[in-house]
DNA sequence: CTAGGATGGCTTACACCGTTAGCCATACCC
DNA sequence: GGGTATGGCTAACGGTGTAAGCCATCCTAG
């Protein structure tokens, strides 16, 4: 059936695939997210992936686009009924990368290949962070920038090892609460 | 010789080396960036590259070393004598990405393997952005991840198709502007 | 009830990757 | 002149993603 980003869509074997490889993903990392240990895990060689997926990217597009939809759903949360919500959105952002590290590289490191996303998941991923930033795109964007370089430093241990990584964090969010700063500059 | 890294201290076979590797990685990216693709510019075969450097991640670690001074002459440059040096900065680190989008993926994605880079080199490269925030850390923390995460968002190609990026640098450096929002927060 | 096509395995194989082992020519120095 | 570094080489290993082609099972249509 040759599995689509819909995960609705999928083939019950094609989501035992994703589930197998998520799985490798996430406790060994990206080097470890090859066709044939994925193959192993279910009993089966690697040749016989191809069956249900054209190839390892379109295989990784599915695990990416489940965490575009669980990003979307825990910032959804965090932002719904807080009384600082850009706050509460950031703190999930920082705790979803952290609770899934090899996930969040997986999904950041490379071009986005959208045509293999379920339609619309990144949109709704983004659109908390968009109205916790006052409805200011530009600030929406530069405050996910913000967020995202953060999670990058972190992950790839780019602070001294004694620096204050909360107390940036906080600065950051301060930085970008609504009220501040005009659009002016150069 | 084995090749170390610094580059004062390089046999001029290894700084030949490092330069074939450069040249690859610009042009072509990282994933051209093979021992064997190295040794083919240079005429010989990817094993002879063993006789100079111990293993890839070193010669990487060598380019890395070098974009670190590169960066760190462009910051300074920036600064110095400048009235709005963090803007200046920010430009400059902009520049410096877009000028070299693979070398600066070669700088960022993986783990900074420290012990085989400069010593020093990194801080130097640092420095400037401290200053330009106005002496606090964690601002310039912040700010340091703000620029990465925007560098990154824009290389790997995350703003839709219209996205008024310019703006967003805009609001980022104006938000932490010395000055602007304390320390606070939850 | 049987023919046919889809489904989902399999083996074999290819070109590429980083890297090791071991051989050998040149060049320099005591 | 002998010994030692230097810097090439070939052959090979185990890993990667993936293509080609074979075959058993099963569902469905006639």
């Amino acid at each position: 059936m040759m599995a689509s980003s819909n995960p609705e869509a999928r083939t019950p074997r094609a989501r035992e695939i994703v589930a197998a490889a998520r799985e490798i993903l996430e406790a060994e990392g990206l080097d470890a997210l090859t066709m044939r240990r994925i193959a192993d895990r279910l009993g089966i060689r690697a040749p016989s992936l191809y069956k249900h997926f054209p190839d390892k990217e379109s295989l990784e597009a599915a695990i990416i686009s489940d965490a575009f939809e669980e990003q979307a759903v825990a910032f959804e949360q965090a932002g719904a009924g807080s009384n600082d919500p850009l706050w509460d959105i950031a703190l999930a952002y920082r705790r979803f990368a952290h609770a899934h590290p090899h996930l969040y590289r997986l999904m950041t490191d490379r071009e986005l290949r959208r045509d293999l996303l379920l339609p619309g998941v990144e949109a709704r991923a983004g659109r908390p962070v968009y109205e916790a930033a006052g409805g200011d795109v530009d600030r929406a964007r530069a405050a996910w920038a913000f967020a995202h370089g953060m999670t990058m430093l972190e992950l790839t241990n780019r602070f001294p090892p004694g620096a204050d990584v909360d107390a940036a964090w906080r600065q950051g969010i301060e930085a970008f609460r609504p009220g501040m700063a005009g659009g002016g500059g150069g």
